[in-house]
DNA sequence: GAATAATGTAATGTATATGTTACAATAAGG
DNA sequence: CCTTATTGTAACATATACATTACATTATTC
């Protein structure tokens, strides 16, 4: 299971673009987030998170090999 | 307020050394992400939660300003 | 079915996270 | 004291997050 930064933003109704003006990023930088095609750093988590009302573990929690 | 990693890392009885070596980085690293003097990325905020059985909100979570 | 909105993605450039090497400072223990 | 473990930090190199520009694709909607 990659992030889950779509659902948390479509739950939020924004399209990439307004995610993107919220958080002070490009929307390249959000869709790429949201393909899993590159590791966002802490501060982008942050302002996704603040961005669409959820947690870091809602959005971007992943078990460890082998854990639930 | 800063993240908690040093706070998480010394629960956990780990030195800075042996936490980098558990999460695939250097010493260096590790000291700065504690000094707040740079922005991990998530892959490694992971890896530390991982090795100091925390959650990311645990460690990492900062309340946006103005909230608690 | 043309116009527009939303999204995917590629090429290239820049900023910065992280590595490498090295040295200093402090604390703890012999 | 001297040694060793732990941590802070600086200079320089490298990898990569992110920006910029641009174009293509897939819905909508008129």
């Amino acid at each position: 299971m990659k992030n889950k930064v779509k659902f948390a933003r479509l739950q939020a109704e924004l399209t990439q673009q307004q995610l993107a003006e919220k958080t002070g990023v490009t929307r390249q930088t959000i869709s790429l987030i949201e393909k899993g095609k590159y590791n966002p750093t802490l501060n982008l988590c942050l302002e996704i998170c603040y961005a669409t009302g959820r947690s870091l573990d809602e959005i971007f929690w992943i078990p460890r090999e082998g854990e639930e």
